[in-house]
This record gives C-alpha cells, sequence and structure tokens, in this order.
DNA sequence: CATTGTGAACTTATTCACAGCC
DNA sequence: GGCTGTGAATAAGTTCACAATG
C-alpha cells in the first residue's frame, strides 16, 4: 500500500462544494499578499466552523501543518487535484441566445482552466460565425466536432423545451458531465454528472427568507 | 389556537431548496395535463424518496388527500405561498455587462413572478440608454430609484472587484437580497439574504465527478 | 387499495475537545 | 501558544413502516 488517504468515492455532494469554496478563498488570500491560512480564518471568511473546514479537508489527506495552519499555495494545487481541476477541461456551448452568448465572454472559465472551444445553435443565421473568437457550428456536426476537438463537459443553454433532447445528443456524443441552465431536471444515464443552475430558483431561495424575515417582524 | 401548522422558522435551507424543484417540477406537470400528483411521482421524476417529498411539505402544513395524493394546481398555489412568490417581486440589476444584459433578457423571471424594474452601471455609454425595456440608470442614482421604484430585490452581476463596493450600496439603500454572480464571497448583516451563482464552482462539481469516475475506471 | 402524514429507527453530518506537533 | 487531525459526542436529516383516510 502507498498511501494513508482516506477513499475519496464515497465523499458528499456538499463537502465537493465547499471545497471549491475554499478554493475560490484561497485564491483571493493568494492574491491579498496572504502565504499560509488556518482553518478558523477559512472558516470565519466563509461562515463555516474551522473544524468543518478540518474534517472536509480530511477526507482527502494531510494538507497542514499542526502550528503552522496550510500554506495557500500547496492547498490551492492540492483541493485543484482533488476536483480535477488541476489540467484544463475542454468544454462546449450549445445555444447561443442571450445567457449563451454571456456564457462565451464569462471570464471566469479561463481563470479557472476551463476552455470554451465550441458553439452550437439550431440557427442558421448564427452557424458559421465566430463569437468571442467561439466558431459556431450546427447541431448536425456536434457528434463530429465533440469527438475531434476531445470535448468532456457542455453547458445547455437552450430554451425549456429543447434541453433533454439537446442532452441526449451530448450524452450520445460520448460527454462526461453538464452543466444545465434551462428550467427543467434532466434525464441523463447513470456515470453522467450534471448539475442545474436556475436563476429563478436562486430568487426563490432568496424571497423565501425575506417573505418569513417580513412575516417575522411586520 | 388556529393552526396546526409546523413552525416555519427554522426550515433547514435544503427543504427550501427543494421546495423550489417540487414547484418546477409541478409546473410542468400541470403543462403536460395532468391535474393530480402523489409523492412517488414527484420523488421519482426528481430522484427523491417519496418520504422526503411527504416530510419536506410536512413543514409546513397538510396540503395532500390520504388515497388520492396532491392537487396540482393547490400544491402549486401551497409552495408559491411558502416561498413567498405568490406576489411580484420588483428587482433591480446591478452591472450591465455580457451577463448583466443576458439576464435583462431572460424570460424565466417573469414566469415566475420577478419583475426587473432597473438597471445600474458604472459605464457613462450605456446609462440612459435601455435594454430589453429597462432603462439604465448611473450608480449615483440607486439609493435615489430603488426607493422610488420600491425594489426588493438586487442582483449583482458586476467585475469581482466591485461586487463587496456594490452589494453595501444596495444594503445601504434598503435591499432586501442579494443574488450574487461574482466569483467572491460577500459580506452582507445579518438579516440580508444573499445566494451565489459561481459559474466556475458549478463546473469543479462537474469535474470532481468525471475526474473520479475516471481514476476509477481507467 | 393507493396514498398521506408522522412517530420511531436509522443514517449522515457537524461540532466538541483534546492529544500531538511546530 | 497556536494549530492540525481525529475519535467521541451531539445534532440534523433521511428513511422506514404503519395507522388513518378518501
Amino acid at each position: 500500500m502507498s498511501s494513508s488517504r482516506p477513499d475519496p468515492t464515497h465523499v458528499p455532494l456538499a463537502v465537493v462544494n465547499r471545497l471549491t469554496l475554499y478554493l475560490r478563498e484561497l485564491q483571493h488570500l493568494i492574491s491579498d499578499g496572504e502565504q499560509t491560512t488556518s482553518s478558523s480564518q477559512l472558516g470565519r471568511r466563509l461562515g463555516f466552523t474551522d473544524a468543518q473546514v478540518r474534517k472536509d479537508l480530511a477526507h482527502f489527506g494531510h494538507f497542514g501543518q499542526p502550528g503552522i495552519g496550510y500554506r495557500c499555495d500547496d492547498l490551492v494545487q492540492a483541493i485543484r487535484k482533488i476536483l480535477g481541476t488541476d489540467r484544463e477541461w475542454r468544454v462546449a456551448l450549445v445555444g447561443v441566445g442571450n445567457l449563451g452568448r454571456a456564457l462565451l465572454g464569462y471570464r471566469g472559465f479561463s481563470r479557472q482552466g476551463f476552455r470554451l472551444i465550441a458553439a452550437f445553435d439550431i440557427d442558421q443565421e448564427k452557424t458559421g460565425t465566430k463569437i468571442e473568437g467561439v466558431e459556431i457550428h450546427a447541431m448536425s456536426r456536434l457528434n463530429e466536432i465533440l469527438a475531434q476537438e476531445r470535448i468532456e463537459l457542455g453547458l445547455v443553454a437552450v430554451p425549456p423545451a429543447d434541453a433533454q433532447g439537446v442532452t441526449d445528443q451530448l450524452v450520445a456524443a460520448g460527454i462526461g458531465g453538464i452543466v444545465n441552465f434551462a428550467p427543467v431536471t434532466l434525464n441523463v444515464p447513470e456515470g453522467i454528472s450534471k448539475v442545474g443552475v436556475d436563476l429563478a430558483r436562486e430568487l426563490e431561495q432568496i424571497t423565501f427568507a425575506v417573505a418569513n424575515r417580513l412575516r417575522e417582524q411586520p
């Protein structure tokens, strides 16, 4: 045996979610010139307990030094490796509407190692053109281009009624994971990862909190 | 006493989150012509157990009929009331870049009762113009217009370095809640609700799953 | 007889608290 | 003294299973 690292096979989703927050916060700390940090500093900035931060990291190994804390750049490296973002990921976009265009222009992707390689749209007016340096292809070429460009991740930004169909095409083309911006629950085969971003649902989380606050203190 | 409804003050965030999924799914069921549904149908479509669906709803009251299930339209009404979306909410956008423009054009908001009333940007080229029928104002008028238009919710779609400053202005202007699209953790006073949408973090959830799948079966 | 609503059992997640280390 | 890593204790969340119901 070579490693005492815990088995990362059954890590709760919530842990992974917090890991992405730790990573982001560490990158801000580094921008601010910090060399090291501690579980209590990280926790305080994100609203978690120090124990939570340590337990989360303990799922994957030992990254800190007792008495010292964590070296920011080492921990960034470690978390990127855990998340799989210690390399570039090749991404395709389907649906070049309002939101799709915004995604094509989003700087935050490349900052974290995601490269938007190709886009697809049903509208023949758009196919053949480039936006933000990314060529827009006809849907019929999806299979071909995903294989040729070795695309691993897909962004679905089409109208709700088309989202499942597009997803089926991406899955058939061998996609590894999908971020879905349409307000529908997608069916994907076991083994394909997906995550949904629904702006109305995000707002509803807020209205629940605000409405309840108003009810309590009118 | 008038009601046997449980106290909705301390409802877990995860429950509210699932509630927004139930609502969306019920609206799809209604579109498909369904009159009634059951906890098991709802659960199956969303990947939850039937007991989970019933327990979640039990936080707020009794909405079903034993032997029958739930009337879709009644349950939609009930959930909207719980979430506070049984009325219109007035929303402002700060930051009319790529993403901001996409938000201005997003149809999903009005579908759920959110009205984007006003937008703000630092760029004087943009102020005074309209996009998607929404006027873009200078940041200096934020206080004035939020009060005048009785805005309750804010969307922050500015560069990361500006997000906290904008948030402080929104809070000072009396905002109730914020959806933050910048990849930073915002500090808000207790009592202000916020939710963050970070596209890179969403992708990282996926890469974790895909990378681990690849590691397991190489 | 299919389905809800709900205590009880179980599972999972979080926090505590402290030994060991720098 | 300050900090990590972790077993033990606690809390929270989920599923079970069944009485009650239309």
